[in-house]
DNA sequence: ATAATAAATTAAAGCGCTTTAACTTTTGGA
DNA sequence: TCCAAAAGTTAAAGCGCTTTAATTTATTAT
């Protein structure tokens, strides 16, 4: 069943009904009426494949992530189809771990953009967006120079999170940072060390650890070992916050009373553990919706200039940091 | 640049171009390579528009989740991924969240079967599928009637936790249950009753979550309030697992030397948190491939009997669990 | 009422590929 | 060497839609 049935049915020409398909308004009412019953009564779908080989458009945008386990970007991805959808597009998804670019599959047939939400190790695929001269956007990226790319302010987390200790009156802050080669990391540590020579105070101690609970129980543990424990920890996110806090309380100490933890990303388990994780929440709406609307401006009109949108976190006050005591 | 232009190029016709993207056997080695070198000199890429229109075959598969946040989930679609290359073809992911059916984008001409790997609430996609005559299977699914789908036996896996509590020599042993809405909960439950009735145990207690530490939590601190604590639980997945196991330090107690726990699904913090939780670990690269397996038989004998494949769980011993204290 | 303009509709071409059927070349057995 | 069968190649049709340009119908100004 085809478009010509449905014309033949609705007693139109085919051009009339691929117009009320694509929603031209040269059509009057009466027929576009006619149409559109003709199609719902032969249950009929214009053919996807047709339709992008004769318009060259596809209304598809494909997004790029690399791994599906994380609640920060559950919430972007939900949020892109969710705005999407107002645009008319429908969301791909193509999962491209770190090694695997040969799983990408993005082609002018099959997507009209694409959204990278990978935070690193993007470069090849940027490069055949390139080549295949896909219009693209980045988010949360790390190679940010010349790029159209939507990114949350790291330092400014950061910086907020230590100053958040800063006010509760501790001055022995320590940071588990994560791996130096995402920018977010190095902006997230930037952010603490502003806040520290703010007022004048040294970090207790800054370590890398890798996004991972055992990184954070193991950096907290030999803290213990050695006795020298901060007052206050910033985790370069709620993974490695978890695992401090495991830590702590397996060598009988308490969060908040003995130690202040903060992480970073408002994972889902983060209002859940006891005590609850104060956190910098990055705003995944915003992000997801920013990302889309840019794409979208790039697809109207190509000659778009390159841009980078910065958003803002905010910090999450619940119960795993308190005031310093005396 | 299309087709014609390569096979300018390459000195042949259009048809033997064409020949030689899709495999066929019917070409002279001298010209296969004439055309295998003009491609890639002009950078050639057939597209995929075209294709799908002429062929009426995809070559991709379409894979719809419910959410993006679950180590088992991440688990299955690489493996269906991996497994997908091997046969030729490619994944498109749809994320369809329970209650947003709108979101779901597959026809005919985008792909040429569906997993479906959504736990509940899937009757109406699957009646599209139906509809659309497109080959699906069911992956993880409840509504196991008259359809092909591969399932993990949650029975087993309930029994074998539960044996595993038994063996250690507890016999006070309670069960923090799932919804029951899932088919997976009914069976962990009906595991761990067979496992108890096997010796003549009576549960400690049964009582029903939603899969979160929260409920996990609650749940242990009103044992604990009405002091009546089992001596061993076994919890319906892992995040209520990690909810007990934080109820219990919470409350001074020790795991698993006070109280021994017991998780299902392996996710990611299992093997993080100290104790490391023992657990059941669904085998996901199996299900995984064994889905991608079922599929591809489907698409080539439309015959195929509608058939239910069960896979086994492994239980994986670790150290939230330990021998009772006599 | 009529010409000029605007609105709505149509016929026909074409998007880039695969497939069928017809044709040509190669191979091997007598 | 010749002929039949096998192997390889080609021309032409068509997949289902959109788009352009041409045509018809409706609307407005005179």
């Amino acid at each position: 069943m085809n478009i010509e049935d449905v014309a033949k049915k609705a007693g139109v020409s085919v051009v009339t009904v691929s117009r009320v398909i694509n929603g031209a308004t040269t059509v009057r009412e009466k027929n576009r009426k006619k149409v559109l019953d003709a199609m719902k009564a032969l249950n009929y779908e214009p053919n996807h494949a047709a339709r992008v080989l004769a318009s060259g458009k596809t209304n598809v945008i494909g997004l790029t992530i690399g791994h599906l386990n994380d609640t920060f970007l559950e919430g972007v991805v939900k949020a892109i189809d969710r705005k999407l959808k107002d645009y008319g597009y429908v969301l791909a998804l193509n999962v491209v771990p770190v090694g695997t670019i040969d799983r990408f599959v993005f082609q002018k047939e099959r997507v009209d953009g694409v959204i990278l939400l990978c935070p690193t190790d993007e470069t090849k695929l940027v490069e055949q967006l390139v080549e295949k001269d896909i219009p693209y956007v980045l988010i949360d990226n790390q190679d940010i120079e010349q790029k159209t790319s939507v990114l949350v302010d790291n330092i400014k987390g950061g910086y907020e999170a230590t100053k958040h200790l800063i006010d509760l009156g501790h001055r022995d802050i320590a940071h588990i940072a994560g791996p130096n080669m995402y920018l977010s990391s190095r902006e997230r540590k930037e952010g603490f060390q502003k806040a520290l020579a703010e007022v004048h105070l040294k970090p207790h101690d800054i370590i890398h650890g890798d996004f991972k609970m055992t990184s954070g129980y193991q950096i907290v543990s030999q803290w213990i070992r050695e006795k020298r424990l901060p007052t206050a920890i910033f985790a370069a996110d709620d993974f490695i916050a978890l695992g401090a806090m495991n830590a702590l309380v397996n060598h009988g100490l308490k969060v908040p009373d003995d130690v202040s933890i903060i992480g970073y990303d408002d994972q889902q388990f983060a209002s859940q553990y006891v005590p609850q994780l104060t956190t910098v929440k990055q705003p995944e709406g915003e992000i997801g919706e920013k990302g889309v609307q840019i794409l979208m401006d790039k697809l109207s009109d190509k000659s778009e200039q390159a841009k980078i949108y910065r958003l803002e976190p905010e910090l999450i006050v619940r119960h795993s940091t308190k005031a310093l005591n005396k």
